[in-house]
DNA sequence: GTCGCTGCAAAGTCTTTGCAGAGAG
DNA sequence: CTCTCTGCAAAGACTTTGCAGCGAC
C-alpha cells in the first residue's frame, strides 16, 4: 500500500461505525435496512475509492440474493455523504468516487488521465495547515487537499505512443 | 520557481498563451477559429474555475454575435485539457470546472459559518507538494486545497452572543 | 478548393425520481 | 399498522456525436 511518510490505518472499528450509522438513522426517523448495512460494510471493506457503479457491482457479487438496485446505492451514498460519513472525490472524465470518512485522514493524488487515486499523509503539510489557519485567526475544523497530475503509468504510456 | 515572495500573479501573458495555442493547433493540423480564441480569452480573463455552462454563458454575453454553441465549448475544453493547457477540477458538489493551467493558483480557507473565502499561498506547502508528487512518480499539474473552519469574525460573534 | 469546424439536434451517460409493493419499527 | 425503503423504469441533467453547411488555410 505505501503511503508517503506514515502508516495509514483504520481508526474506527466497524462496530463503532455501524452503531454511529444506526444512531444517525434513528435520529432522523429513518430505517435500518439490510441494503444500507451492506453498502456501509462494502465501503468499509474496500481499500479503494469506489464509484457508485463499482460499489453496486461489488454488492451484487457478494450478495446476489439481495438484488440491490443501483438507485439504492445512489440514495444511500447521498445519505452518507450528507451526514459526512463518506466523502466524494471527482476527477477527470470518469465521475465521482466515494470513500468512508471514518478512515484515517489522508490527502489525495489524482491522475487526470486515468483517474487512479493514490493516498498520502504528510505531517509537515498537516502541521503547516494548522499554522496558516492560526495565523489568519481561523479555527480549523478540517481540510481536504488534492494534487492533480499524471501518474507514472500514464506518463510512460504517452511517451511510448508518440 | 522557489521564490521568496507569495505574490499571486498571472505567470503567462495572454499573447504568449495565444501563440502557444496557435502553435498547438498548427502542430496538430487543426484550425484557429474565432470561437476557439474567444474560449481561451474568456478562460484567461476569468478569476474563477468555470463550468462549461458558465463559460458558455459568459461567451454568449460578451460575444452574442458569435452564437457559440455549447458543443463547441465542450469540444474546445477537451482539446485544451488534452494538451494540458487547462485543467479540470471538481470542488466537491456537482459538475466539472475548468481553469487555465497558466495561472498561479491559490488555496482556500472557507468559513463554515458565514461562507467567507480567504485565499492564501504558502511556499512551504507548495514545495512539499512537489516533493511528494515527485516521490510518487507523479507529474504534478495542479492541486487544490481547502481548509474548513470558523473565521475570526464568526468566532467573535458567537463568543459575544453567548 | 480542401478539410476541419460549427451549430443544431439527436443520442449517450450518469444520476435522480415516481410508483406500488415490501419491510422495519 | 404506519410510513419509509426498495427495485424498476422512466425522467432529468450533463456530455458527446452525426450531419450538412461554413470558414480557415
Amino acid at each position: 500500500m505505501g503511503s508517503y511518510t506514515d502508516f495509514t490505518e483504520r481508526t474506527i472499528e466497524y462496530n463503532k461505525l455501524l452503531s454511529d450509522f444506526k444512531q444517525l438513522l434513528r435520529d432522523n426517523g429513518l430505517k435500518f435496512t439490510i441494503q444500507r448495512e451492506v453498502i456501509l460494510e462494502t465501503l468499509y471493506n474496500s481499500d479503494e475509492h469506489l464509484t457508485p457503479e463499482a460499489l453496486h457491482h461489488l454488492i451484487q457479487e457478494k450478495h446476489p440474493d439481495l438484488n440491490t438496485g443501483i438507485a439504492t446505492v445512489y440514495r444511500t451514498l447521498s445519505l452518507l455523504e450528507d451526514s459526512n460519513m463518506v466523502t466524494s472525490l471527482s476527477f477527470g472524465a470518469q465521475g465521482k468516487k466515494y470513500e468512508l470518512g471514518a478512515k484515517d485522514h489522508h490527502d489525495h493524488l489524482i491522475c487526470t488521465k486515468c483517474g487512479q487515486i493514490t493516498e498520502f499523509v504528510d505531517d509537515e503539510i498537516e502541521e503547516r495547515q494548522k499554522k496558516i489557519a492560526d495565523a489568519l485567526g481561523f479555527k480549523m475544523q478540517e481540510h481536504s487537499m488534492q494534487i492533480y497530475g499524471i501518474c507514472k503509468k500514464c506518463q510512460d504510456k504517452s511517451a511510448t505512443t508518440h
